[in-house]
DNA sequence: TGGTAATATATGAATATAATAATATAAAGA
DNA sequence: TCTTTATATTATTATATTCATATATTACCA
């Protein structure tokens, strides 16, 4: 891998490498959501969640569509679903394998 | 996603997202490698590699084996190269995508 | 024992990221 | 126009990461 490539696949993943933008991300799996939804779903600050989708738009993870007073926010590229769900899995066999080191 | 488990997933990512550690992965992908077959291969200073080793092997990510004085480090959960590709190829398929917008 | 090669650790400055609070903007409706 | 609701921005502080450099450890061999 080229240096230039490794950083910008190192950008995609630090785009994503947090709890909260994580839990954004997986709510917005099924479709767009508004800022408020969003809020009340992962019983987040309005302002935390707000920066996070800032974030996330700036790296091109969301995009983002207004009507009137919300701000409606949807996964731009899909792939990063299968990104999510890739890690998901990464850590469940992870714990699998910790569990069976417990019991051997 | 419960927010202990997004905890978790976003620690797995970040062990990852930077330049070096993924070139670090990438070369030890068909196996183990030694510190100063790494430095060599990656033209980083002998004690960055080392530190970025010892930080992944913390996070789980790598395991060592000694022989004598030299250290051979290899992956130890072979998904982290799941993941790899599956950010990989996501990155490919976003570059392409820009591509197209230029063109269109 | 002393030297050297291989690796690890410690230190600290520079930078980046996070968390929080306070404030600002913008649209809709009374 | 004033108020409410929804969202964004900014400022501040705290915390974490990175990067370079210097030094320490460890095993091996003459």
């Amino acid at each position: 891998m080229e240096h230039e490539t490794a950083q910008h696949v190192s950008e995609v993943l630090k785009a994503v490498a947090h709890p909260v933008r994580l839990q954004i991300i997986e709510a917005l799996e099924h479709g767009e959501k508004c800022v408020g939804d969003l809020v009340e779903r992962l019983d987040i600050p309005q302002a935390a969640v707000s920066q996070q989708l800032g974030l996330m738009k700036d790296k091109d993870v969301l995009q983002c569509r207004r009507d009137g007073t919300k701000a409606f926010y949807s996964i731009k590229n899909a792939n990063v679903i299968n990104l999510l769900h890739c890690v998901y899995h990464h850590c469940e066999r992870a714990d699998k394998s910790v569990e069976r080191e417990r019991h051997d």
